[in-house]
DNA sequence: CTCATATAGATTGATATCAATATAATGGCG
DNA sequence: CGCCATTATATTGATATCAATCTATATGAG
């Protein structure tokens, strides 16, 4: 008689469910995600464009590697998010002087014009799940603050 | 005399960084998900197909929705998601019996054994997270743990 | 019963994500 | 000087993600 299958008991399939950092993170994080795309939607930008424009903000352009480290996002990852910035001419590439490996990313006058327009709408939303977040106060250990509020 | 553009200093640049509850959550996730992934590669597994795994283990195979809404994911997110696990004859799909326009997900014999094989990985990877984030302890409150201890 | 509306999923198009791999420039060592 | 190991990024291929839109089915008003 074959085995129908190696069973995992369903209070195991509870026990991932309610304990799983990975899942509630993977939630909490697509959920959030979604808020601040459409908070920011009117500026046409999602909320990983947004990030990635802020980090560039600043006095010295970084290079590529710097960003990618800064996001902790994969450096080819980071490659293909900037093409839909370049084509929109939000950011340019140029390679460092001192060294032609690296590419050092800067705003550009439009990119700095719409970031300006974006600060505001990322100050609202963030206001807003803060005050959502807030409530029972209370430790935040559990599952990602319940997994930010039972999904905002 | 053009102005060269609305200045954000460098400060708010700053701020945002440590601030932004999103990006706090994206670099988390990225950096958890990358740990899963690998740990789960001998099976063959993303963390996001193990999650999905083993939410199908349930008694009544649930409808695409209520998976959806489980994970917290757009259902047409789920939609594509389950294409490479269908291919691979992990799951398989029906039409619900009452509800013709409700499809019911079931794991099939081979996704059980894939999923019982991949349980014990789940375990000791989590255990490992677990241990890294104990540490100092003390409140979680700070932005996702400090993200993750500084990106695991 | 019939049509209007609502609901469950699927498809399309754009971007995001990473592993594996490829290209290019540095830098040290002989 | 000339190689080779290293470093910085890009390319490819597969999956993930969502908004907008479409199809099929169900349900309620008349």
């Amino acid at each position: 008689m074959m085995s129908t299958a190696p069973e995992i008991p369903f209070e195991t399939t509870l026990f991932v469910r309610d304990h799983c950092l990975c899942l509630h993170l993977q939630r909490a994080a697509r959920a959030l995600a979604r808020r601040f795309d459409a908070a920011l939607k009117p500026v046409g930008l999602t909320n990983g464009q947004f990030s990635l424009l802020m980090s560039l903000n600043r006095p010295q352009p970084p290079r590529m590697g710097e960003v990618a480290s800064v996001l902790a996002m994969d450096s080819t990852t980071l490659t293909a998010a900037m093409k839909p910035l370049l084509r929109r001419a939000l950011v340019e590439m140029r390679p460092d002087e001192k060294d032609r490996r690296s590419r050092r990313v800067a705003l550009t006058d439009a990119g700095r014009a719409l970031l300006a327009e974006a600060l505001p709408i990322w100050r609202e939303t963030h206001a807003e799940i803060d005050a959502l977040l807030a409530g029972v106060g209370a430790g935040d250990g559990e599952p990602l603050r319940q997994t930010l509020r039972a999904i905002l």
